[in-house]
DNA sequence: GCTGAACTATCTATCGAAAGGTAGATCCGG
DNA sequence: CCGGATCTACCTTTCGATAGATAGTTCAGC
């Protein structure tokens, strides 16, 4: 992948985690990354298609995170409460894929199809660490709405009280 | 409040339960009501009045509904899971606040401002009701995520996986 | 009870800006 | 010289918003 891919995929991700779909264009894009709009278009075809790969992306990214970490502590929902409190914490506060899943509806087929995805991959992996489909729903939903709601709040400390559950030693996170 | 004015109102709330604040327009308003784009503008001066006005109706008819159940039903989660287990199954599948919260960051200020006093009612009217703060913390983030989910894997059902816990019958539920 | 000002609600027409997207030229490294 | 990458320039559509006109309604004062 070139740099300037990486680098439009980069702007896009941080402008997605902002407004989700219809809160960026092109031109803000092709601004953020130093080139022009119709450069932009040369990488990808639509927009729909940037929007897609930006989610592809974070949705592997994060598989490969929650792996590397499942590795170190047998804890799944320590793992999952401890990387998406990461997100919490960060600049951007959201997951781009949590953004544009509260307006699914609205989404390019494509790029709708490619957020469903995202979220099966957490709820099976949550599976295949031990949890039941149950429990993963309901922890799934909890560490999302934490995202959701310490946004919209814009505290993300909000994640913590919400999570507190979750991130504590060994044996109390069940 | 005119019929018009209410027909705008319900329109914008469809929209935006569908694509936020980026996914709805002033031309697309007016022909779901049948009037001219223009007209829309008599009636809300510019698209953040209208978002603002869609968000405080949505607080208020909340507040209301979940103080008319509470009072029929003393435990408060199974008041609040069953009042948006409404949203996940109706036609809109979505809380509006949700949506918008979601992308909190790329709002207006006066309509992030009116999206952040939603969630804190929640919390507030939680904790009025006897819960502790973290626990409504928690539970809340459970219900608007579980929202996401459903919504993002195109399953309302998925709703009702992830918040079992809460619509047992009295003694289950605490 | 009539008149006329003021208000309500809608219209037509239009604005400038910005959107997504396309075509064709240019530049640069292999 | 060829091909990937970027540019300039443009197209069409849509955006939010404004201006000015037009009916219909309300209502005070004579």
């Amino acid at each position: 992948m070139s740099d300037m891919k990486t680098a439009i995929l980069d702007a896009a991700e941080k402008r997605i985690q902002a407004g989700g779909f219809g809160g960026f264009s092109f031109r803000e894009i092709a601004e953020d990354v130093g080139i022009k709009s119709s450069s932009v278009h040369y990488h990808f075809p639509a927009k729909e298609d940037l929007t897609a790969e930006v989610v592809r992306r974070w949705s592997d990214r994060t598989s490969g995170n929650i792996d590397r970490e499942f590795a170190k502590d047998p804890n799944p929902k320590r793992v999952w409460a401890k990387a998406l409190r990461g997100t919490a914490f960060s600049k951007a506060h959201m997951c781009p894929c949590t953004v544009l899943g509260a307006s699914s509806q609205d989404l390019p087929k494509p790029v709708a199809a490619e957020v469903k995805r995202f979220f099966k991959m957490c709820q099976d992996k949550m599976v295949a660490q031990g949890m039941s489909a149950d429990d993963a729903a309901e922890f799934l939903s909890t560490i999302i709405g934490a995202l959701v709601v310490a946004n919209a709040l814009r505290d993300s400390t909000e994640y913590d009280r919400a999570t507190t559950a979750f991130q504590l030693d060994e044996k109390s996170a069940a």
